[in-house]
DNA sequence: ATAGGACCTCTAGCTGCTATAGGTTCAAGG
DNA sequence: CCTTGAACCTATAGCAGCTAGAGGTCCTAT
């Protein structure tokens, strides 16, 4: 059916805040929607498919032109490969075990560091020792 | 000894671009260095120590707030208690283990994602379909 | 009729840099 | 001493992805 939304409806059916939708809308990542007399913006089941759409690969941590690229793709539908699909959630996946990697040294050294702190006095503090001593690989 | 630096030796010692370091200058994070006759910043020992505990702590995520009350705090270096450190490095261990579980969330997605990939057409690509999908937690 | 919540536009701000333009200085080779 | 070209200078704008604020209008329920 044609139900019709208000932005504040929208957002809360997509859990995106109202000032995103807008900004959506001005970087063109949402068509322009109708308007009531007053001006508010009037939106349809079409601009809830999207946005949810834009959400769900925004959560995965897809950067707005990948979901650009995405939404192109979603659209088309058509019977050519699905492979440039599949091609960008692969760097996606390559990109968030990356991150993981680098988190868990992060992690290692906070807590080396965390284990050594005598809990003593600030001029003793082996913390600040580690930022203020000589050149030494974070890691490891 | 006083040597002197020139803001590309400080650079290449730190590992900071140069225009990173006129920007920790610009927002206050390194005090203003000496000048040439000509108007080139000349640095010394302080600059280049200040600037590796702000690189080291970078990269260990500090934002640039914090670093700024660490620098602070190491400067004290009295026989306060260094339990603020502590509490800093703890707040930013706890950060990263919050966004390693964010990320292997993510991961764990993203993997489902392709496995589920038949490998066919856009119109039936099973990636597209879970962005477009009814509401399903993206997660486990 | 009116209150107050939801909506409107516009501009500026956030983090942490990075990029560009258009010019000046410095150090090494001839 | 002079030239060349790398390194330096300032100033402004831009990136991602929103978020916040000011100052005003609309809509709906009582």
């Amino acid at each position: 059916m044609g139900k019709i939304l208000s932005i504040g409806a929208l957002a809360t059916l997509t859990g995106c805040k109202v000032v995103t939708i807008r900004y959506y809308e001005q970087i063109g990542m949402l068509p322009e929607p109708g308007r009531s007399a007053g001006g508010h913006r009037v939106y349809d089941r079409h601009h809830l498919e999207r946005l949810r759409f834009i959400r769900r690969a925004r959560e995965l941590g897809f950067p707005l032109k990948t979901v650009r690229g995405l939404l192109a793709l979603s659209e088309r539908a058509d019977d050519a490969p699905c492979a440039e699909v599949d091609r960008m959630a692969a760097t996606r996946l390559r990109e968030v075990r990356a991150k993981i990697a680098d988190l868990r040294a992060l992690e290692a050294t906070l807590e080396r560091l965390l284990k050594q702190c005598g809990h003593t006095t600030l001029d003793e503090c082996r913390i600040l020792d580690a930022f203020r001593g000589e050149p030494v690989d974070a890691g490891v």
